[in-house]
DNA sequence: CGCATAATCAACCTAACGGTTGATCAACTG
DNA sequence: CAGTTGATCAACCGTTAGGTTGATTATGCG
């Protein structure tokens, strides 16, 4: 596999599992044994899974007694929201001209607003 | 790998080839050939990317004579879209409470505008 | 028909993925 | 110290990904 950030991003989400321990992360950190508990998968299988998931940079580990806390980082996800945002107007062209062009308006009184 | 949708795409874009395809086909359709100029790859790899790309709905294909022209499809990118979206308060930590509420209510907005 | 071109099919190879089991390390607890 | 718990390391295994080369199919052209 290729090993770009962006690569390694798309390719950590390529999983069911692992996305689902990000849904999980969404509600607050988590250790190893709670994030493998709702599968039925050894929990060696699970630390790989989060292995795959930090070097994507898709979470940090704390160290906490014999526990490592697991914390969801969003900066790649951010990432592939940019990425995705090039081909935006390609999934809007049923809005047609008129409502596309709204958008286009819209977005950049956004960035005014954000950016300012 | 897993063979659901999100699954199919993400893992379909966690490769710079494939995304560089994708790319030039946002500027229109195009043949096998064409696509696989830029690459240092023989035709054949191409044609299994664009395989790849066709499973996860990123492309469809014509037929023109002996050519296959290949078009973008943008849907699983909605997808991919809708997908992180959930995520989006994460990166917008920075902008604070208020901003996010304001970002909330700015979305909410929006649905009511679109979905009506 | 005979041939060139566009593209795919088929077989093969190496490396990586996603899982397993067993052993090990690290930290708390009695 | 001995034992338990949390988690990782290591080796292994079957399958798939991503590339190659060689053969094959389909279309257009002289």
């Amino acid at each position: 596999m290729a090993n770009d950030p962006l690569s390694l991003t798309f390719a950590a989400l390529a999983d069911p599992t692992r996305r689902e321990i990000l849904a999980r992360l969404a509600e607050g950190e988590a250790t190893v044994n709670a994030l493998a508990e709702p599968f039925d998968m050894s929990l060696q299988a699970i630390s790989k899974h989060l292995k795959v998931l930090e070097r994507a940079g898709l979470i940090t580990r704390g160290r906490d007694a014999q526990w490592r806390p697991c914390r969801l980082e969003a900066a790649p996800l951010e990432e592939v929201d940019q990425w995705v945002d090039r081909y935006r107007d390609r999934w809007e062209e049923r809005f047609g001209r008129l409502d596309r062009e709204l958008h286009r308006i819209q977005n950049s009184t956004e960035g005014e607003k954000n950016h300012e």
